[in-house]
RNA sequence: GGGCGAUUAGCUCAGUUGGUUCAGAGCACUUGGUUUACACCCAAGGGGUCGGGGGUUCGACUCCCUCAUCGCCCA
């Protein structure tokens, strides 16, 4: 069989990627296994594939393919969210773009236009993950607004409002002028811009006197509706029960002192403006203040303004100066740094504006969410997220889950003609309960006005865990008996509070059970420079491409490398020319073995058969370590140990050994094992690297049509012989002083070394055959005597030659044993001294102090040795 | 300003309750190597006062205090 000599992933993973689907390998029913399921954090529709995706979906890749094949019945559940303020943002673009104004379409023509697109451009990403080998039950993709699943948010709200959960209230909220939408608190990046502080000053009512404010919004005091003073301030107890004139509109407001007022910052009278800032709303409220709003939604000047009506915001700052400058209000302008609010969205600076919006109240449902959390009934790795949530969950506001657009699931109230409404899950319920609200009888759906607001994204996919399997409509159904609780969320830190807790709360809520045993958390992907990797900066690779270019194991590998549990990853393309290089390892070391022609008629040598002994035994060790990461979650150390298992252990070592000579052929035995290591390596790594892994297996044997790698069983742990563990580390050790030997005096592989063995007792079998067939010794012999006219070593407490004849510097043997005997002797003095210490002796447990006495003993009998070997050269 | 977390080799990170071979791994680096599966390779090697200071202890990367720097969250 001709094989490359490197990899070429493209082919291979077209191929059985394509195969797994055909013969429907992802695919989960209900049956009598255990079940082990991930439902997919679904990616934003619009989205397209990044470098955290591709983490959180390598991760989620072996999660499951593990799982497969240690016998669950996986079920990796994929889909997407409908993104409400993304997608509608982006068709709102594309229609503008095609020269239509949204505000000109009814909500039905833009949601047809809004699906439309949705159904051409949407879930790109869903194809792009199979690409990296994502072994999702396609046949279950979900979309937050599938008819069943906005069946069950709508549920789901009506039964919460019913629960008198849900309420309507007027509050101030981060308004997104650009988006014309309320955003939450969550979605507001604070950022320090260079400002203003303007100064100002308001005339008194009835005197020749002024007070000074400060602000950095001159704007809105057209909506100011009084002044405010700390009532400890005693610069200002003159003030009391006076009025002063707004500038401009002139308008007469009162002077009022609430100890809110910061008296260090500015002149410490502060002007109020209810409508726009949340601290001043709250002390109108107090105060019994008028609240003016002067904005329009859009963040242009409204009517109630006066002045400026229709002009921005931001042009009305600039334009109101030179005004006040007039009027003589001006006192001076200081330059003043701040932090705004913008918009995660639009970036648009966030304006506060009281509006009447829909909350879930938070409090109760919080209790036995965070309860679930602390105790680790679900457990969150790494722990120290423990921390934060906790924080979150025990000062958790109320949840405004009403968006102003128009993509998402509509709010189910419907409003009576008198301005009451009623909440009911459609359209001949609402009137029912209308008719029997109003006692108006001859009540229709045509006299009912349902709200114009779509409910918050999240309010849909916190429902996730449960939804996809119908758990809200049909509670006792089989399928979410079967798969819920899922057993893995793999999501990032970010969205802890935004989406894990929430679904923590409707899972425990709607299944009276948590919807997840494990939340593992990931880092975020930045780049070298530690910068978030983001399409806006351009520091991101294409995953496409680092796949096109390094194969999909490759990448996977690559990311993996370097992903400890909730921390960020410095990502680094030469992380993934590792993984290629790895994959290119297993695929040229697959070619050694395929390459030996076998003899029937030779014997396996013994060297072989211990190789064989040892690889076996090495492999249930890292067997048992793997088991032992992946319950910990520490993958990335799994696959540490995989690597290692078959680079250094198995192609370095064992195929070393096993090697015949050149164009030799391999007895019977050896070839046979050594087809049986390698299926039971490929099958470890096939979680890792499921198509180089997958293409191998399929060569290694004849298959048939329908096996796969992927369905076969991971190998189980087998007996672990620590002494052939022990034997091959100490030979190896022996193999590599032999080698330092040969390069030191420059002999060649080809030139055989005759090794004397001192007749010590050994703690292990000594691998004679194995150190023969890898440093080519032409003999190995037992003494009673140091060899004279020799080079030594010792390994552990045993002693080694390796006779020279005349080639023997004696002088340089005698300085290098020289600085050994003073090493150790040191060595001796610090191990004496703790040992002469009663503290210690008297203290430490017996086993360590056992250890040092051990290392006393080894010491004094390694210099006895060398004192003879010098001895012999003298 | 409040809270949380970090600081270990040039880089990215392990180090589980203080004590066996605890100062480690991978990459990078240095040196040597190509008739022999792989130069996307092989062999050998160098490199860290475990952020600074103090304390507890027979013993501290590990526990406590303090300072410094950085990151995240909240106000």
């Amino acid at each position: 069989m001709e094989i490359a000599t490197k990899y070429q992933a493209q082919e291979v993973e077209k191929k059985w990627y394509q195969y797994w689907l055909d013969n429907g390998f992802f695919k989960s029913i209900p049956d009598e296994r255990e079940a082990y399921t991930i439902v997919i954090p679904p990616p934003n529709v619009t989205g397209v594939l990044h470098m955290g995706h591709m983490l959180n979906n390598t991760i989620q890749d072996i999660l499951v393919r593990r799982a497969r094949m240690i016998g669950k019945n996986a079920c990796w559940v994929p889909g997407t969210d409908h993104a409400s303020i993304a997608t509608e943002a982006k068709v709102v673009a594309k229609l503008k773009a095609e020269g239509i104004d949204k505000n000109t379409l009814t909500r039905e023509q833009f949601l047809e236009h809004a699906w439309e697109w949705k159904e051409k451009h949407g879930g790109i990403i869903l194809e792009q993950l199979k690409k990296l080998g994502a072994s999702c039950d396609w046949d279950r993709t979900k979309f937050t607004m599938d008819p069943e699943m906005t069946e069950s948010v709508i549920k789901v709200f009506v039964d919460l409002y019913n629960k008198g959960l849900i309420y309507r209230g007027i509050r101030m909220i981060n308004w997104d002028s650009q988006a014309l939408t309320a955003v939450s608190d969550e979605e507001v990046i604070y950022k320090e811009v260079q400002s203003k502080l303007y100064y100002l000053r308001y005339k008194i009512v009835g005197e020749e006197n002024y007070v000074t404010i400060a602000t950095t919004r001159p704007e809105t005091i057209l909506g100011d509706t009084a002044i405010c003073i700390n009532p400890n301030d005693t610069r200002f107890t003159h003030l009391k029960n006076k009025k002063v004139i707004v500038p401009l509109v002139n308008r007469e407001v009162p002077i009022i002192f609430d100890e809110y007022v910061d008296m260090e910052f500015g002149t410490g009278a502060l002007k109020i403006t209810p409508a726009h800032d949340i601290n001043d709303y709250e002390i109108g409220i107090k105060h019994r203040l008028e609240s003016i709003n002067i904005f329009n939604d859009d963040g242009t000047l409204s009517e109630k303004a006066e002045l400026f009506i229709g002009i921005d915001r931001f042009e009305v700052r600039k334009a109101i100066i030179p005004e006040l400058e007039k009027s003589g209000n001006l006192v001076k302008i200081e330059d003043y740094v701040n932090k705004v609010g913008f918009s995660e969205r639009t970036d648009s600076v966030i304006e506060p504006k009281l509006s009447m919006q829909w909350f879930l109240k938070m409090e109760d449902l919080a209790k036995p969410a965070l309860e679930v959390v602390m105790s680790d009934s679900i457990q969150l790795v790494p722990a120290k997220f423990k921390n934060t949530y906790r924080h979150w969950m025990e000062n958790v506001r109320d949840w405004n889950i009403s968006r102003q657009l128009w993509w998402g699931q509509r709010i189910p109230a419907y409003y009576l003609p008198d301005g009451t409404f009623v909440v009911a899950e459609n359209d001949e319920k609402a009137v029912e309960l209308a008719k029997i609200a109003s006692g108006n009888n001859l009540l229709t759906i045509n006299d009912l006005v349902q709200d114009e607001d779509v409910l918050d994204t999240w309010f849909s996919s916190w429902l996730w865990p449960v939804s996809v399997f119908d758990g809200i409509r049909n509670p006792d159904n089989n399928e979410i008996k079967y798969y819920y609780p899922t057993n893995d969320l793999i999501t990032a830190p970010e969205i802890l509070f935004f989406w894990v807790a929430r679904m923590i709360i409707a899972g425990q809520e709607y299944q009276g059970e948590k919807p997840f045993n494990n939340v593992y958390l990931t880092g975020i992907v930045r780049d070298k420079l530690g910068r978030k990797m983001s399409k806006s900066l351009g520091n991101s690779p294409d995953p496409l491409d680092l796949i096109a270019k390094y194969g999909a194991d490759g990448v996977r590998v690559g990311m993996m490398l370097c992903s400890p549990a909730g921390n960020d990853l410095m990502f680094d393309e030469a992380l993934t020319e590792q993984g290629r290089n790895f994959s290119n390892k297993i695929w040229n070391a697959f070619r050694l073995v395929k390459s030996w022609e076998v003899d029937l008629s030779i014997d396996q040598p013994e060297h072989s058969k211990k190789a064989i002994q040892w690889m076996t035994s090495k492999m249930d060790e890292v067997i048992a370590q793997l088991d032992d990461q992946f319950e910990k979650f520490r993958i990335s150390d799994a696959l540490m140990s995989v690597y290692k298992l078959f680079w250094d252990e198995f192609s370095s070592w064992y195929l070393e050994i096993i090697k015949p000579e050149y164009q030799k052929p391999i007895d019977a035995e050896t070839i046979k094992a050594t087809n049986l290591i390698f299926d039971k390596l490929l099958r470890i790594l096939h979680p890792f690297m499921p198509f180089l892994t997958e293409e191998l297996w399929q060569l290694l044997e004849e298959r048939k049509d329908g096996e796969s790698i992927m369905i076969t069983s991971m190998p189980k742990i087998g007996e672990v012989d620590a002494s052939i563990l022990n034997s091959f580390e100490f030979a190896k050790q022996v193999i590599t002083e032999l080698r330092t030997i040969r390069k030191e005096k420059n002999i060649s592989m080809r030139e055989g070394l005759v090794l004397k063995v001192l007749n010590n007792p050994f703690e292990f079998p000594l691998q004679k055959e194995v150190i023969s067939k890898i440093s080519n010794l032409s003999g190995v012999e037992m003494v009673e005597q140091p060899v004279e006219g020799a080079l030594s070593f010792m390994v552990s407490t045993n002693e080694f030659y390796v006779p020279m004849g005349d080639n023997l510097d004696v002088e340089a043997e005698i300085i290098k044993i020289d600085e050994e005997i003073k090493y150790l002797q040191g060595f001796l003095v610090s191990v004496e001294k703790k040992l002469s210490n009663d503290k210690f002796v008297n203290n430490a447990p017996a086993q360590v102090v056992e250890v040092e006495r051990k290392k006393h003993q080894d010491a004094k009998e390694k210099i006895a040795s060398l004192l003879k070997q010098k001895e012999t050269l003298v």
